[in-house]
RNA sequence: CGCGGGGUGGAGCAGUCUGGUAGCUCGCAAGGCUCAUAACCUUGAGGUCCCGGGUUCAAAUCCCGGCCCCGCAACCA
C-alpha cells in the first residue's frame, strides 16, 4: 500500500479559525483517520504561515515583536485544532529554523540552475497589499482593498522564471486528469495557462519589509510570502530526513479552498519543476461555505466559530453536518435549521435510537449477555449482513473520490435497514413466547454486530461516537475486535453495557 | 465582456463524469408497532428534472442554441 500524505493550507496568523478553516480540517482529518484505519502509512500536516508585512504590522500595533506575536497566534490555532480533535501528525510553522533553511536551500538551488534573475520592475504598488497592481485591477485608480492610490515605484527585485515551465505544466495537467480536482478547478487552471503566466517576483527589499526569510544570495532582500509558504509542504518532510521525504513527497495531496488555486496550481508546480523535485499527486480544491444563503464575512458578522458549535452539539455532530451537507468542490450552505434537522434525524433518531433500542432489549431480555448464533442464518439475517458488507465496500469508492456525503449516505442506508430489521423480526413480540427465546437472542446478536460494524466504519467520521459504541459493547480497543468477521465479534457469554443516550434530541422552539 | 457555479415534487438538496424504471431529508395525509431518545416501520399525494433543438433503441445525464439566478473588493478554507 502506498503511503498517504495529506496537507491543509497553512493558516495565515492574522485571522481566526472559522467555519471554513474548520471544514478543511475536518475533511483532511476524516481522510487521515480513514487511511490510518485501513492500515496505510499516513502523514497529515497542518501549520501556520507567519511571514509577511500584514503580520509585521499587526504585531507592531500590538506592540510586540513579530516572532512573539506569531508564537502566540500559532499556539492559539494549534490549541483550537487540538480541542476539535484534529489528529494532525505535525504542525509546521514557517518561522521554524528548519523551514527557513530549506526555503533558502531551494532558492539557492533554483538560482544556481539559472531560473532566478535580478531585474528592474516598475509599477503601481500598494503598500497595504504588499503587491503591484495593473491598471485594470484598480477601482477609480485606487487599490480596491485599501482604497488608496497606489504608488508608482520602480525597484529591483529577484524574479523566478516561471514562464519557462508553463508548457510543461500545461502538458502535465492535460495528461493527468486528477492532478487538480474536481474538474472545474482543473479547467480554471488550464484557463490561466492559456495566457502567458510570466515570471514571478519572489523578493521584497528589506527597505519595505524585513519580516521574512532572507534571500540567501542577497541580504538586502527577503522572500515573497507565497514562495516561502508553499515550500512548507516539502520542508515538513525534509525535517524528518531524506528517506521520509522520498517516501511521502510523491504521494502528496494538498487540500485547499478555491481562493488559493493559483499559487497551488501554477506557482507551486513550476517551483517544484525548477527545484528538480517531483510534482505533488493531487490538488484537491473545495468550495466556500455560505451562511443562511449569504456570503460569510467578518463585516456581515455571520462567521461561525467552530468551538461554539462544538460546545452546542459536540464535535462529532459538527463533523457529521459538515461532511454530510456538502459536496466536495461546491459551495455548501450552513443553515441553522439544517444543522438541527441533520442532528435530530440522522444522529438522534436513526443512529442514537437504534443503539438505544438494541442495547435496551439486550439488557432487558438477556441481562446484557450476548446469545449464541445458530449455524444457519435466516434470510433476513443474511440480508442485514449483506447490506452492511455492501455499504462498507461502496464506502471505499466514495472516499477515494472525496465524496464524503455519499459515504455517509451509504452507511445510513444500511443503518435504516437495521431499524427495519427490528420491526420485521419484532424481537419484542417474540420474547413473549418462551419457544422463541433463542431466536430473539440471535436477532439481537445480529444487531450487536451491526453496532460493532458501525463502531468500525464510523471511526473516520465520528471518532468519539465510534469509541463510545465500542465501549457500550464492552469490547477492548484494537483492530482485531473491530475487524472480526460478522458473527465472530463476541465471545460466548460476553456481556455488554446498558444503553446510553448518544445524541439527545434538540427540541426547537417551534416544537415545544 | 470574460470566467466559474447553479436552475430536479411545497422547502432544502443528491444524482449528471461512467445514458437505462427520478432519490434523500424535512413538510403533508393515512395506517402499523410499542423494544427505543414522542423515537421506529409501512403506504400515499405531490415532479413538463429551466426552455428549444440534436445524437441514441433509450437523455436529468451526452452535443448545440437560448433564458434566468448567484459569485468574481476585502477578511478568508
Amino acid at each position: 500500500m502506498e503511503p498517504i500524505y495529506i496537507t491543509t493550507p497553512l493558516f495565515y496568523v492574522n485571522a481566526e479559525p472559522h467555519l471554513g478553516s474548520t471544514y478543511t480540517m475536518v475533511i483532511t482529518d476524516t481522510l487521515a483517520r480513514y487511511y490510518r484505519a485501513q492500515g496505510y502509512e499516513t502523514f497529515y500536516l497542518t501549520g501556520t504561515d507567519e511571514h509577511g508585512d500584514k503580520i509585521a504590522q499587526v504585531a507592531a500595533e500590538a506592540n510586540v515583536p513579530p516572532k512573539e506575536f506569531t508564537d502566540r497566534v500559532s499556539a492559539a490555532f494549534r490549541s483550537i485544532w487540538d480541542d476539535c480533535g484534529i489528529t494532525y501528525d505535525y504542525f509546521i510553522r514557517t518561522t521554524d529554523a528548519d523551514h527557513v533553511r530549506f526555503v533558502q536551500e531551494i532558492l539557492s538551488r533554483v538560482n544556481e540552475s539559472g531560473d532566478i534573475y535580478f531585474g528592474k520592475y516598475g509599477g503601481l504598488y500598494c503598500f497595504g497589499c504588499e503587491r503591484f497592481y495593473t491598471e485594470k485591477e484598480l477601482r477609480d485608480g485606487k487599490c480596491p482593498d485599501h482604497l488608496v492610490k497606489p504608488t508608482l515605484i520602480e525597484e529591483e527585485n529577484y524574479f523566478f522564471r516561471m514562464g519557462k515551465y508553463q508548457d510543461r505544466l500545461r502538458e502535465h495537467i492535460e495528461t493527468h486528469a486528477d492532478f487538480i480536482r474536481p474538474e472545474g478547478y482543473r479547467n480554471e487552471v488550464l484557463g490561466m495557462l492559456r495566457e502567458p503566466i510570466g515570471d514571478l517576483c519572489i523578493s521584497r527589499p528589506k527597505s519595505r519589509l524585513t519580516w521574512g526569510i532572507e534571500i540567501p544570495f542577497d541580504d538586502r532582500y527577503v522572500t515573497y510570502v507565497w514562495f516561502d509558504a508553499l515550500i512548507n509542504y516539502a520542508s515538513a518532510l525534509k525535517q524528518r530526513g531524506e528517506e521520509f521525504f522520498r517516501k511521502f513527497w510523491p504521494e502528496a495531496q494538498h487540500f485547499i479552498g478555491k481562493d488559493i488555486v493559483k499559487p497551488h496550481g501554477v506557482f507551486w508546480p513550476t517551483m517544484l519543476m525548477a527545484a528538480g523535485l517531483p510534482l505533488y499527486k493531487h490538488l484537491n480544491v473545495h468550495g466556500f461555505w455560505t451562511v443562511e444563503g449569504q456570503k460569510m464575512s467578518k463585516s456581515l458578522g455571520n462567521t461561525v466559530a467552530p468551538l461554539e458549535i462544538r460546545a452546542r452539539i459536540g464535535m462529532d455532530a459538527f463533523r457529521y453536518f459538515l461532511l454530510r451537507e456538502s459536496v466536495f468542490g461546491q459551495d455548501p450552505d450552513f443553515r441553522e435549521e439544517a444543522l438541527i434537522t441533520r442532528y435530530n434525524t440522522d444522529l438522534a433518531n436513526n443512529l442514537g435510537n437504534l443503539v438505544s433500542r438494541v442495547l435496551a432489549m439486550q439488557q432487558k431480555y438477556f441481562n446484557g449477555v450476548v446469545q449464541p448464533l445458530g449455524s444457519e442464518w435466516a434470510t433476513e439475517d443474511k440480508q442485514l449482513h449483506d447490506k452492511f458488507a455492501q455499504a462498507e465496500n461502496d464506502l471505499h469508492g466514495h472516499m477515494a473520490e472525496l465524496q464524503f456525503h455519499r459515504a455517509l449516505e451509504t452507511i445510513w442506508s444500511a443503518l435504516d435497514h437495521a431499524n427495519r430489521y427490528i420491526v420485521q423480526t419484532a424481537p419484542f413480540t417474540m420474547i413473549k413466547d418462551p419457544a422463541q427465546q433463542s431466536r430473539v437472542g440471535e436477532v439481537l446478536h445480529h444487531l450487536l454486530e451491526v453496532i460493532r460494524t458501525l463502531s468500525r466504519v464510523l471511526v473516520p467520521f465520528l471518532p468519539d461516537t465510534a469509541r463510545e459504541l465500542r465501549e457500550l459493547l464492552a469490547l477492548p480497543d484494537g483492530k482485531e475486535t473491530l475487524n472480526a468477521p460478522w458473527g465472530q465479534g463476541f465471545q460466548a457469554g460476553h456481556k455488554i453495557n446498558a444503553p446510553k443516550v448518544l445524541f439527545p434530541r434538540i427540541e426547537t422552539e417551534a416544537k415545544k
